[in-house]
Parts: C-alpha cells; structure tokens; sequence
DNA sequence: ACACCTCCTGCTCATTTGAGCGATGACCCG
DNA sequence: CGGGTCATCGCTCAAATGAGCAGGAGGTGT
C-alpha cells in the first residue's frame, strides 16, 4: 500500500491508465493500443495503482443502511438477512420507525405469494406492519397472545389484521392474552376454535417476523408483565433472551420453562420449523439477548441499528 | 447513477458481492460458487452496483502531484508529459521550488544514458537544476546567453555547471549575455570558441528544459531587459511567448523578429529538432503565453501549479 | 381467463485476462 | 572490464469474462 508508483511521470500514466481502466470501462488491450504498451504493461499499471493506493475503491450506500455493516453481521452470524440501519437516534420511538420501515421493506422484499406469514406480538412488529406497503395476498398467522403495555398503542392482533388486510390473504388471529394465571386456562384457551386454527397454521409458516427481549427489568415486555417469581425462576434457569415467548440461555438453547405452560404462544420447535425468522431488536442493552438469539438458530434474519450491530461484533 | 438497486436485502448482497469482487480480488466464479448464484448474476449485480453508485471509485496521489489534472492537460494538449503541482500557495519564490523539485524528478525519471540534456536560461530552470539528483553521466549543454536580474542570485551557466557537475558528464557552456546591441557583435560571439562548440551540440540535445515568458511587463525576463523599441516591435509582430528565447505568436507560429539576430541562443528551427522540451511556467497570467507555447508544438512537457493548469483548461 | 408484455435468467462463443516462464538488459562489485 | 544478480519485459495457455440470445416466470389489461 505503500507508494511505490515511481517518479511523476509514471504517476500520471498510471493514473491516465487506470481511469481509462476503472472509470471509463476500457479493456486491458484497448488502453495498451492507446498508450503503445503491451497489455502485460498495462495489467502491471494497474496492479501497482491499486496496491499503491492510488486507486481507492469504497462501498458505501447513500441511504439509511450501513451496507457494509450490514454485510458484516450477515457473515459473522450466518444470517440469511442483515439490516443494519444507520441512525444516531436512539430514542426508542423513532428507533422503532426507522427499524420497523426498513424490516417492512425487507418483508415486502423477500416475501413471495407462495409465503405464509407469522406475525409475534412485538412493537416493532406493528411498527413494520404500519410501514408495510402492498403485499402479495398471502395467508397471516398470529403466533402470540397479547400484552397490555401501560400506554397501549399497538397490539399484535391489529398488525396481523392490518397486514392481512393489506395482502388481501386470509388473516389467522384470535384473541387471546400472552400469560394466563395457570396452565389449566392456557390449555382451554387454547382449544378454542379461533386460537386452534391459527397454530394449526403454525407448520405452514414460512416466514415470520418476531421481537427479542433481554430477560431483565425493561428489557422484555414479557419480563415486565411477569410475576418476580417468574422472573426469577426463568433467570435460574439461565434464561437470557425471549424471542417472543420462546426462551433461550445465553449459548441460544431453549430452556423449558413452566412459564411457557401458562402462555399462549409458538414453541421453540415451531419457530426452528419456520424456514425464516426476522428479528427486530433495538437498544444495545439488548445485546446478550440477541447474540442468544442469533446462537439458538432460531433467528436467521436481523434489523437492527447501528450501534446494537456494533455492541454485536465487539463481543460476538 | 440513481439508487436502483433493488430492496434492502439486495443493496446488502450487491454490496457483499462488491465488496467480494473489488475488494477482495476474488473471481466473480469464486463469487457465485460462494453465494450460490450464477456467474451472470454475479456480473449484473456487480454492474449494478457500478451504476447506483453503491462502488465508488476514485483516482487521487496523496503526493502533491494532481494526477487527474495531470492526465487532462496531457491529453488536452496532446503532451509527451504533464506534471501539475497542487500547491495552493502562489508566492513565485515557493512555487518555483516545488515546480523545480517535480521537474527534477521528471528529469531524473525520463533521462537515460544516451540522452544530451539542454538547459536554457531561467530562474525555474536554476530551481530544478538545484534540486536535481544524482543523473546518468551525459552531457549537458547551455542552450541560451545568460540574463542579469536585479537581484541576481542564479544563472543559466550555474544550473548547466551544476547539472553536468552532478552528472558526471561534459558541460557545455558559455559565458555571453543572451542579448547584445547589434547583430554584428550577435554573431561575434557566435563565432566564440565555447559558444560555436556549443551550440555545434544543439543538433544532438534530446531533452530540453525550458522557461515560458508572455510578452507583457514583468511577465518575461526578456521582456524586462529589452530595450522599448523592441518590445513594441515584437508586440506588432504578433509576439505573445517567448520560450526561452523562441518568440512565438498567440496561434503557435514561430515570429521571425530583427531581435532575435542580437540574441545568442537556440533558434525556434534548432528547438523544434528537440524530442522533448519540458517548460515550467507560473502564474495564471501566463496562460496565453503557454497557450501558444504548447500550440507551437515545441514543448512537449509541461510541469506546472494547478491554478496556471485551470487557466489553461478554462479557455484552452 | 387469456393473450400479451416485460423483465429476468442462464446459455454459447469470442474476447479478455492472469499466472508463471524464459530472455533480455541494467546494475553492482570485485 | 567481466561475471553475478536483480528487475523488467513480453510470451503461452488456461481460466475468466462480456455480449448477445432464447426461454420462462410474473404481471397486466382487456
């Protein structure tokens, strides 16, 4: 990388050559007619002009994805989807937007008519549902119950009707809570008509799209709306991240938990059944929960930003 | 050039495949092989990334040397070489020491063994002949009379003493002054032993180094030193450059002039039978004297600032 | 539903390109 | 001056590449 080009002379020429290689396109034999070389010579030109650093090649997008970030965090993690939104906002909000319009536009990218649609309950999922334009109409399956927020806005049931809607395909939701009090209610809820035929959809789903918590104190909703006793088994039982309601440690094996018989929602079997699954995680505090989560397999696409990929790869 | 690359995911594959290609040198065979695509895939997304710009490629020298400046006043003027110094600096003292320097290199770059190197009078031609180093031993030989300045600190019988010193071969030089009251004492002193002998050399100099004076005050030390009566002939002649003695008009004819038969130094025929003349001209006020310079087809390399290179291009 | 239409994909063949090789010439040191 | 050393140059052959073409999928407008 050194400039080791020779005198000024030779500078120039090797300049003149490589744009006529680089910029104006021309072949190795075109430029060695032009400048009475051999293309040997030429080759030779242009070679030292890149190792000399007299050529500089950059890749960089001009939109709001850091692509080279991007392509980073797909190879370090073996994702089949990156994003990776570059943004210096990190209020929470308009984190979500940024994220939630970027995942719809992955959605709407990679989904195909033959797709069948799951949807987890998450904010960010419903951010991406507000942002989603047209879809093919295809079929949309919930894959979780519902959780109260304090200041409730969106719900999943909204994000799978208003996606459904916008696809024209058939909407597979029912009404029902994420946790129930005992696991005797979640197994008669989960008999009825509505939630049955939606996880009777489950194995059809090809793609979904899910949040990811940190199993700790405002890291996860489903952390916030449990009971401490909860909280506390589940961190016993090294659980590290939930990936709408599914439960891994920290090295991304799931952790059977008696939580999860008291919840309405997809097991870790079915979602490992999805061929592919986004996640939509922002904050680095989330950092651990999403390296689980990327560990466990279950996750094979991200949209996230830039300084959660950063906080990702620093200790990855 | 507009961003249409696709969605998100395949702005991030175009870039991964680009970066692949451009930065890692990596086949696009290897490429597909790698992502699973065919080779024509590869070639377009590669293409595509050229033409939204997502690859960007740029030429530039760290060193002061403006190489894509450089390689436009080159081919603009159809030149053997262009060296154009990016200093932003245009005190003549500064920048006839930069120019000098890259004209040393220059020099040093393009001499051989077998050339006959001929230097004329002026103060950028001392500059370069000061920071020459160390040469082939050829000859060198003195291609004009010398000029008193004012304040005279260099002169041409230095530069070639010093040039031939630092070589190693034979200096052929003359001590007479470039301009004298009446041809009859002109061609006296032509007839001088150390001047016959050397302009008996000029049949064989192969590389020249000149200065380019407009034909205005203070714009040619020739200009300054003439008597009045001669600057306003010249100036009706159609006079616009003088290259180191060599009067040409603003098209790029030789002028014959009465002066000229007062003058001891190179005719415009002699200059002409030189394969490469390189002159070294300053100033933005210059441009029209270079102009013609470069139009006589006598100067073949040019070794100039930015600022003079612009004034070129600009009305060129 | 049907035909059309456009875009995308991957193929073939001719050209371009890269790696390694021997020859030539310059340089260095005795 | 002469031998050794090194870098540079252009060549050969095989792999890589680009341009143009045909088939097919998906979308669209009656």
């Amino acid at each position: 990388m050194a400039d080791q080009v020779g005198g000024p002379a030779q500078v120039v020429l090797t300049a003149s050559v490589a744009r006529r290689y680089y910029l104006d396109g021309r072949s190795k034999v075109e430029i060695a007619e032009e400048f009475g070389l051999s293309r040997f010579k030429v080759a030779r030109l242009i070679d030292a002009a890149r190792d000399s650093g007299l050529v500089r090649i950059e890749i960089h997008h001009q939109g709001e994805i850091d692509v080279n970030l991007s392509a980073h965090v797909q190879d370090r993690f073996g994702l089949q989807h990156a994003i990776i939104v570059d943004t210096p906002d990190d209020h929470a909000e308009s984190l979500r937007q940024h994220l939630g319009r970027a995942a719809a536009e992955l959605l709407s990218e990679v989904i195909t008519p033959r797709d069948v649609l799951g949807l987890a309950w998450a904010r960010s999922v419903s951010a991406m549902a507000k942002s989603l334009p047209r879809l093919p109409g295809i079929p949309v399956v919930q894959l979780t119950g519902a959780l109260s927020l304090p200041n409730d806005d969106d719900c999943s049931v909204d994000a799978v009707r208003d996606v459904a809607r916008a696809s024209g395909g058939r909407a597979f939701l029912f009404y029902a809570p994420f946790t129930v009090p005992d696991a005797t209610t979640a197994r008669a809820l989960r008999q009825q008509p509505e939630v049955a035929r939606t996880f009777g959809q489950l194995p059809f789903v090809t793609k979904a799209v899910v949040g990811v918590g940190l199993w700790e104190c405002g890291q996860s909703t489903l952390y916030d709306a449990a009971e401490e006793c909860d909280r506390r088994a589940l961190r016993h039982l090294g659980v590290c991240a939930d990936i709408s309601g599914v439960f891994v440690s920290a090295d991304g094996e799931a952790v059977q938990t008696d939580l999860a018989e008291r919840m309405i929602g997809i097991t870790a079997e079915q979602m490992r059944a999805i061929p592919e699954v986004i996640a939509i995680p922002y904050g680095t505090a989330k950092a651990p929960a999403v390296r689980a989560a990327l560990r466990s397999g279950l996750v094979s696409g991200l949209v996230t930003h830039t300084a959660l990929a950063h906080a990702l790869l620093d200790n990855g």
